[in-house]
DNA sequence: GGCACAACTTGATCCACAGCTTTAA
DNA sequence: GGTTAAAGCTGTGGATCAAGTTGTG
């Protein structure tokens, strides 16, 4: 990656998505992550002003330069005299924040000149409607808003707490990119999530310096074939196999997963007991605590009108699924009237309804589909298939295989207009256009 | 228990198009 | 064998439909 925007290419990048794995400029930022409630609840943080490629994960006070972890050691873990530097973690954010709202955030970000700059430029000219954004502006949960965290004397050797993040990081040594996972704490870093309880989602809350999408995905997969299948074979997966056996087992992980979904509920509770088999191994309780929250779609199963029973969901009560439906993109859809809707006239009780439980569907839908997707750059493939060996088929995929493959192409689908869910021509007549929301007629 | 119907769930399909792969020159 | 151009293929999200499943009388 390089100094300018991902998405624009055109505008020098100042913000990393984590979700996306790319880096933006902040009017890119903007359009990008105000497409939708999901798209708004990306964390980014700023792109290390070194590398100009990973997510910056403290601020050199003394420098004013914001650094990723590896260019944070190398810049205050080798010298003695810069390793006293003081050093503010940095903290992510999600939502469309305004200027000024950044600078609540990051107290220091109008000392970036590029920033300040940037900011007067796009974030003035903006128009996206702010409207109802406000509330987007989340930190994640047990985040001080003032956004750094003070670590004065950041210890350059041993552990200190990254940002608000329960996660003790090293910063021992620079971690090597590729490196995988102390097999100890393999558990730990993507799965904890704290304070989120009921997300389902996971994805924004680390605040994981060495994140790397190849560490992800393997983990992801790890994750399908400890619930798709026996611990053992995906031990086993790991030792003989190379991706490829990755790939086609994660396939059948899939199916598997699918089988006990759409099957016998009796099926849940072994694989509930396979999660509570897993929880202890996991050192962090939070670990496991989010394990569950995140990934547990899978193994709770709906069938027919189970969704209106007091069945537990992704292991929480009804109460706290409840709380799940609080979250942004949930309130949006199942809560609110579409709002050329009259209100509550008896007449529509049953197409209110109606409306109702598809928009319950499409939720746990489009949670589903969240829960489990990867993103991979188009120009980053993993391993050197082709497309058509990855998924024999678009019209056979496994159930609940959804992964996003290429960012590129989500970025762009996104951002399409469409007529009626359908994509259409470039300066045709539009029905839905993700970015203004408004119609073209 | 079996049937009919309503309510609900869910997979398949469609669209445009950028970017990738394959093939031929 | 290496390079280039063209053709074909793939994947992306939302709306919609139809088929399947479940609940009720």
């Amino acid at each position: 990656m390089g100094y300018l925007c991902d998405f624009c290419g055109d505008q020098r990048s100042l913000v990393y998505c984590r979700s996306d794995a790319a880096c933006l400029c902040l009017s890119c930022d903007r359009n990008v992550h105000s497409a939708n409630a999901l798209s708004r609840r990306h964390s980014r943080t700023l792109l290390c002003e070194r590398c100009n490629s990973q997510p910056a994960f403290v601020r050199c006070v003394e420098e004013k330069i914001s650094l990723c972890q590896n260019c944070d050691w190398l810049a205050h873990g080798t010298s003695p005299t810069s390793s006293t530097h003081k050093r503010q973690t940095i903290n992510c954010y999600s939502g469309c924040p305004s200027a000024a709202e950044f600078s609540s955030i990051w107290s220091f970000f109008l000392d970036i000149p590029s920033m300040g700059e940037a900011c007067e430029q796009e974030l003035g000219l903006m128009s996206i409607n702010e409207n109802g954004n406000k509330s987007d502006l989340v930190p994640p949960e047990g985040t001080n808003l003032s956004g750094s965290s003070q670590v004065t004397d950041l210890p350059t050797k041993g552990k200190f707490w990254a940002g608000t993040s329960s996660i003790p990081v090293s910063d021992s040594e620079p971690r090597i990119l590729d490196q995988l996972p102390e097999p100890g704490n393999e558990c730990m870093p993507k799965l904890n999530c704290p304070g989120k309880k009921v997300s389902g989602i996971c994805e924004d809350d680390n605040l994981y310096d060495d994140f790397i999408m190849d560490e992800v995905d393997l983990e992801l997969e790890n994750y399908q074939e400890l619930f798709g299948m026996a611990l053992s074979h995906s031990e086993e997966l790991f030792e003989n196999g190379g991706f490829e056996s990755l790939f086609e087992t994660k396939d059948m992980s899939a199916s598997a997963g699918e089988s006990h979904c759409q099957g016998a509920v009796a099926a849940e509770g072994s694989s509930t007991g396979l999660v509570n088999a897993i929880q202890p191994a996991c050192s962090n309780a939070a670990s496991a605590d989010s394990m569950l929250s995140t990934k547990t779609e899978p193994i709770v199963c709906f069938t027919g009108r189970q969704s209106q029973s007091n069945i537990s969901f992704s292991g929480v009560t009804k109460d706290s699924a409840g709380d799940y439906q609080d979250c942004d993109a949930s309130s949006m859809l199942l809560m609110g009237e579409p709002p050329w809707c009259p209100p509550c006239p008896e007449s529509s009780l049953h197409s209110a309804n109606r409306s109702n439980a598809v928009m319950r569907y499409k939720e746990k839908k489009k949670t589903r589909n969240a829960g489990c997707s990867v993103l991979f750059d188009d120009h980053i493939r993993i391993v050197s298939l082709n497309d058509g060996q990855l998924c024999q088929s678009h019209h056979q995929k496994p159930l609940f295989e959804k992964k996003v493959r290429y960012a590129s192409r989500k970025a762009r689908a996104d951002v399409r207009r469409r007529v009626k869910g359908r994509f259409v021509k470039a300066g045709d007549v539009y029905d839905y256009d993700p970015l203004s929301q408004t119609r073209s007629y």
